[in-house]
RNA sequence: GCUGGUGUGGCGCAGGGGUAGCGCAAUUGAUUCGUAAUCAAUAGGCCAUGGGUUCAAAUCCCAUCACCAGCUCCA
């Protein structure tokens, strides 16, 4: 007798029973319904109930559910691509987030121009509704089914399974592939896809070994869906920080230059500089020390740091890194050994501590010329860099105060709800990459989990595994782009390396000499991607305090040049960013270019402004304009500036 | 670094072995206007750079550089 509980009806079947025909028996099953989790695990309808069971029916509107779809449809690409390239070797095809994709090895590599051929088999392939059939085969004849294949891709993964793993095949008419599953029942359900990209990815993800050829590609139940889902791409696409952070004169970049080194236009200084003040000042009041230290220093003192060691191939080298006859420079591509210097400069009490450095400081990284992106990722960056050199009873207090400070910022900035929290620590399987001892990484990162537990809760963070820095683990603040892209804005580190490698060392309350804790953190990022991803979360539309122009005067006519200029002059005296066109074109004409311009206030001024020294205000915010007078305007613009609103 | 794509006036594009084109922007006139585009004229390009093939190259081939998508790597 087998007990399933779906529904809130409680079921009894005498023999195995599919997901389906259990659900069935109660009511007819809805085709929304694509996959069930049977026991918390995601499986298909077909799946075969042989013991007591709780079940849940799943559509695409579910995660899991739209995994199922989406992974059927990666399957469906791989035997279209099968049918048209028989001498593709298949490798893997998950679902991910928004999709699918399935990697080929494949000669000469697909290019976009092949896409529309493989979706023409594809809809064949949907047309005719092939049942997915699953089977299993014992290790030896699941390596020997996929040798006679020749799918040697597939026999290397059979291979790395765990030896008691259940090895599952599906087939769909004359394609069969090794697969965990579960999938849909069968393939005419895929009512709506696009094959979107082709690229290349590594085999494992391991850049050792061959490139192969993705295919992306994205699936819907109808066709509206799929509609909606390209042109929210579209609209994301509109406002990609590379785009309109070119076309609004935010940044450039310049051939001849270089790659990864934007040249900051007038408008992308100025955000930067307002960024800059904001954050120097705010750390001032929270008691931050500040320090301005070179930006390159020789090899000995990068050997000390073991930069030399660990990062030498992001490092720009000036003169012979090998020639040891010779002096050798290199730009600095963090601050933390030039910063020590300041605790270093003369011997230190434990009364100075916590002590508190910050600086404004500008890191040069040798990135593969394949990496840079925009201002998201480039070669010459300036970050909001401090360390705090402490006491270990000052550890969870300081650690606390970063967070905090972080927080400020990127709450008022309005990147904070797009933000995720990473404990990035070592690798114990890849220690030549770090510093220091397991014991050692082992406390580090205890401190760090206890703290991370208390501050943020340890269902708001995830681990990352090897994403720690050569010295010690992060707390990695992840801010989503625009395309749902993570990158990290903010990171809070704990140091116990380096501190000990440069000598660093406090009289204590006892007289003994101890070596600190250090806190490495930036408190709002670095100013380049930030400014990325401000720009893309308002489209360019920066907010009032932010924006590099504020206001734009426009008279009605030439007639009322003056009256504007004053409006302007007044404006600008109570420092805000103001600019008055007073060419000859129409009105009509200047209100559009201040639109384009994204504009926080278009005023107007003609002869009834004039004489009751008001302003017509047009607001990038509906509702926030009107007529008022210029003194009133003004006070409005001031507090909110002052107020930082968004 | 790897795979693929793309480089034509400031921007967006068309063209394509034999006088380099369009729209927007710019400049100069005219226009003086009340909340999304006034009219006209003018100017602006070694078709990314360097090699080749050819009687002839922006066009075909090769290399380099830059940009884009993705992989790998990272703030």
């Amino acid at each position: 007798m087998i007990k399933v509980l779906f529904n809130g009806a409680e079921l009894s079947f005498d023999a195995p029973v599919t997901v389906y025909d259990a659900c069935a028996s109660v009511a007819p099953v809805s085709r929304e319904f694509i996959a069930a989790k049977v026991n918390g695990n995601v499986v298909g309808m077909t799946h075969l109930i042989e013991a007591d069971a709780e079940i849940s029916l799943l559509s695409f509107a579910d995660a899991e559910g739209a995994k199922v779809f989406r992974h059927t449809a990666s399957h469906v690409l791989a035997e279209a691509v099968k049918t048209l390239y028989p001498t593709a070797k298949l490798t893997i095809g998950p679902a991910i987030d928004e999709g699918f994709y399935y990697d080929f090895d494949i000669t000469p590599a697909l290019t976009p121009d092949d896409l529309p051929a493989i979706e023409a088999e594809m809809k064949k392939i949907i047309k005719a509704n092939a049942k997915l059939e699953r089977f299993t085969l014992p290790r030896e004849e699941a390596i020997a089914f996929m040798e006679e294949r020749d799918e040697p891709y597939k026999v290397e993964l059979i291979r790395d399974l765990p030896e008691d793993a259940v090895i599952s095949f599906y087939k769909q008419g004359e394609f069969v592939d090794l697969c965990a599953g579960p999938h849909l029942f069968s393939t005419g359900a895929i009512k709506a896809f696009k094959l979107t990209s082709c690229t290349g990815a590594y085999w494992r993800g391991d850049s050792t070994k061959k490139m192969l050829c993705r295919v992306y590609g994205t699936a819907f139940p109808n066709k509206d869906a799929l509609k909606a889902h390209l042109e929210q791409i579209e609209e994301a696409r509109k406002r990609d920080h590379n785009k309109i952070g070119r076309e609004l004169g935010f940044f450039t970049t310049v051939d001849t230059v270089g790659q990864g080194l934007p040249i900051m236009l007038p408008k992308g200084s100025r955000v930067i500089q307002l960024l800059q003040r904001w954050i120097e000042d705010e750390e001032q009041r929270r008691g931050y020390l500040l320090t301005k230290t070179p930006l390159m220093g020789k090899r000995e003192f990068f050997k000390i740091s073991g930069h030399w060691d660990h990062y030498l191939d992001g490092m720009f080298v000036i003169g012979d890194p090998y020639d040891e006859t010779k002096e050798c420079f290199a730009l600095r591509p963090m601050t933390c050994p030039f910063q020590y210097q300041v605790f270093l400069n003369k011997k230190r009490s434990y009364r100075e501590l916590p002590m508190r450095l910050g600086e404004t400081s500008t890191l040069f990284r040798n990135e593969d010329s394949g990496e840079m992106h925009g201002l998201i990722r480039v070669r010459q960056f300036t970050i909001s860099e401090g360390h705090l050199v402490l006491r270990p009873d000052q550890l969870a207090e300081e650690f606390k105060g970063c967070l905090e400070l972080a927080r400020y910022c990127l709450e008022t900035l309005g990147l904070w709800e797009d933000c995720t929290f990473r404990f990035s620590q070592w690798d114990p399987n890849n220690t030549s990459k770090y510093e220091g001892t397991p014991e050692q990484w082992d406390e580090a990162q205890a401190v760090m989990g206890e703290l991370l537990d208390d501050l943020l809760g340890r269902e708001n963070y995830t681990i990352g595994i090897d994403e720690a820095a050569f010295y010690g683990p992060k707390l990695d603040i992840q801010c989503k782009n625009v395309f749902g892209k993570e990158d990290t804005i903010v990171t809070i580190q704990i140091d116990m390396l380096l501190a000990k490698k440069f000598g660093m060392e406090y009289v204590d309350r006892d007289n003994s000499m101890t070596t600190p804790y250090i806190i490495h953190r930036t408190s709002m990022g670095c100013y380049e991607r930030t400014l990325a991803l401000l720009l893309e979360k308002y489209a360019g539309a920066l907010p009032l305090w932010l924006s590099p122009n504020q206001v734009t005067v426009i008279p009605v006519s030439t007639a009322f040049n003056d009256y504007a200029d004053k409006v302007r002059q007044t404006l600008a005296d109570a420092g805000l960013r103001v600019e008055a066109d007073l060419g000859t074109d129409t009105m009509k004409y200047k209100i559009r270019a201040a639109q384009l311009e994204k504009t926080p206030y278009i005023v107007i001024v003609g002869e009834n402004e004039m004489n009751s020294e008001s302003v017509s205000v047009r607001a990038r915010v509906e509702g926030e304009g009107g007529v008022m007078s210029l003194c009133d305007f003004k006070a409005k613009l001031l507090s909110e500036v002052a107020e930082k609103k968004r």
